[in-house]
DNA sequence: GCCTTATATTGACAGAGGTCGATATAGTCG
DNA sequence: CGACTATATCGACCTCTGTCAATATAAGGC
């Protein structure tokens, strides 16, 4: 089995203290965007969700193109965002790839935004 | 006193259940990266961030421009996006317009990206 | 090796969005 | 009303990004 599990490029498990606690340095903000905006796009925010909906949460990139209802290599970049950004991991086994939860990558950037 | 608390376009409390619960269907799709897009901005999450951490979560938009650093034009307009996302509050006091956290706006976002 | 299938990359295009200077609007105080 | 200040809007510019068709790469089967 090849296994090609990406380091995520932006750990947002290290970032910082809740964005309510106290004024945000500059970077901070910087790297919490970037992972917003990997976030923020419905297509990958659907992604997101059917493989989280899927068994073991992984789900074959060959499943999730006629879902969403867009070409091949549009569904290949937003699944690129979403690992570069670290909330998806992708694994080759045979002629396919399969993408999978990141376990607590999501849940890292909820942290940031709660008040509590 | 003149207050003019728009009412937030976007509803995020009365969304759905979280991303990773099941299958997010287009239309909420599109309503949470609205939100997701207001908020995957450096500079908007320092604004939110500044106004946070200021007395009574609110602060004078002439108090928010020196900070981040950019023209008062431009950080008007980050306002205005996170105010017509319904995470801020605009109050006008005399010549002054005061921002507010919206409780529980950024809570609700959080809570729709957890597992749990 | 060759063919087929799955996935990624490239290049192009259109639309969205962040930024600024200039200007308009609104409110306060003489 | 008129001057001054605070904020919003407009218009322009440029970059970023979502999308696709075409192509490249990689893996498996014959």
């Amino acid at each position: 089995m090849t296994t090609t599990t990406l380091l995520p490029v932006v750990d947002v498990t290290a970032c910082c203290s809740p964005l309510t606690r106290q004024t945000l340095p500059a970077e901070n903000a910087e790297d919490l965007a970037r992972s917003l905006k990997a976030l923020a796009d419905p297509t990958r925010l659907r992604l997101i969700s059917i493989v989280a909906a899927s068994e073991g949460q992984e789900a074959c990139a060959c499943d999730l193109t006629a879902p969403v209802g867009l070409s091949q290599p549009t569904v290949s970049h937003h699944l690129k965002v979403l690992t570069d950004a670290g909330f998806l991991s992708r694994t080759q086994r045979g002629t396919w790839a399969y993408f999978a939860l990141v376990p607590g990558a999501l849940d890292s950037v909820a942290r940031l935004l709660v008040s509590a």
